[in-house]
DNA sequence: CACAATTAAATTGTGTACAACTAAATGGCC
DNA sequence: GGCCATTTAGTTGTACACAATTTAATTGTG
């Protein structure tokens, strides 16, 4: 088995036995499970949001992470690789060879920046630009996808932001590391 | 440069200039920023509490989708590798070398069902059972984390269940495969 | 100017995700 | 009983993510 076949693929929100018995002991149990909830909640759907985006950008030829790579630059132009990965909270690990395929592709060029040698400048080849055109009814059928409104869409990526922003802040306060 | 350092990682919601020109032209540069901020707020928080649960699971010596294996064996008991896979939403391809991480880190022992030989029963070892003490904690200091209400993180779920199950159903209708 | 600290990319290694394929076992159906 | 479609795991190959390390260039400071 593999592929796509999650025969029992049910809702992604089955809530299960409401909850194993409300009054009874078990709130640890509980937290356990509210716990999966919000997490896994949110990883399905990332993971379901990229499974339609690699339906919809495979005429491309696209992956999302390329796909958002090439929407930082059509949006700003020719850019670092730093400040890519800034707006995008990608590293270079994952930048370089990501980049590197879009360059395998013919998408863009790199080249050490004049003033800097340690900057590599990402550009757009006439090829990388000419895609944007295609790329245009993309949004559209994403959104259609979600079957959500737009002021709903909004209200969720407020809160998914702030979350982020709350998560951030966490992992720092968190992490053992020199602070 | 790599690790967790984005130096310009401001807010997830910067909220760029409200708008290039809110009456101007530019609809699909619109529709272009507009869909960037769902998916990309959606995957930068999945990516968010990772990060977290990267710095809090590693004193148990597991990584988020290995935690989330064992919450549903602490919850469910023994189960095949296909029951996992429709629970977490993942094929084989996936699970079968996370499994194997599992069992060498002898928390889980996989053996092929009697009555039927093409099923792997996935099993809680001693280890693996006790190792639920240790995250019991777990839930609580992401709840924290998260800096959420519970009725707020609820809400929320509920919205990404309900987009799932929205995007899962689109990438049905619009795979090209056969129906 | 010299030199330590910092910065930008790239590299290495581990661990998911997932498509495509393989292999073995099972279940109908004639 | 024989046979084919289905089911369950596993394997292979590609592509992220990210920690840790490396290399080269730049900057700040005395």
């Amino acid at each position: 088995m593999a592929g796509k076949s999650y025969p029992g693929a049910m809702s992604a929100s089955p809530t299960p036995p409401p909850t194993p018995s409300a009054t009874e002991a078990a709130p640890d149990s509980e937290w356990l499970r509210l716990d999966r909830q919000i997490c896994f909640s949110l990883n399905a759907a990332s993971r379901a949001f990229n499974g339609v985006y690699r339906v919809i950008l495979k005429d491309l030829g696209l992956t999302y992470p390329q796909y958002l790579v090439l929407l930082v630059l059509w949006e700003h132009g020719d850019l670092p690789v730093k400040k890519l990965g800034e707006r995008l909270r990608l590293d270079s690990g994952t930048l370089s060879p990501l980049v590197k395929r879009l360059e395998a592709a013919g998408l863009v060029t790199r080249e050490r920046s004049a003033h800097d040698e340690r900057s590599v400048q990402v550009r757009l080849t006439g090829q990388g630009a000419a895609l944007r055109e295609r790329a245009l009814e993309v949004p559209r059928r994403i959104a259609a996808a979600t079957g959500f409104e737009l002021a709903e869409i909004g209200e969720l990526r407020e809160r998914l932001d702030r979350l982020t922003d709350a998560l951030d802040a966490a992992a720092l306060a968190e992490a053992p590391g020199p602070r």
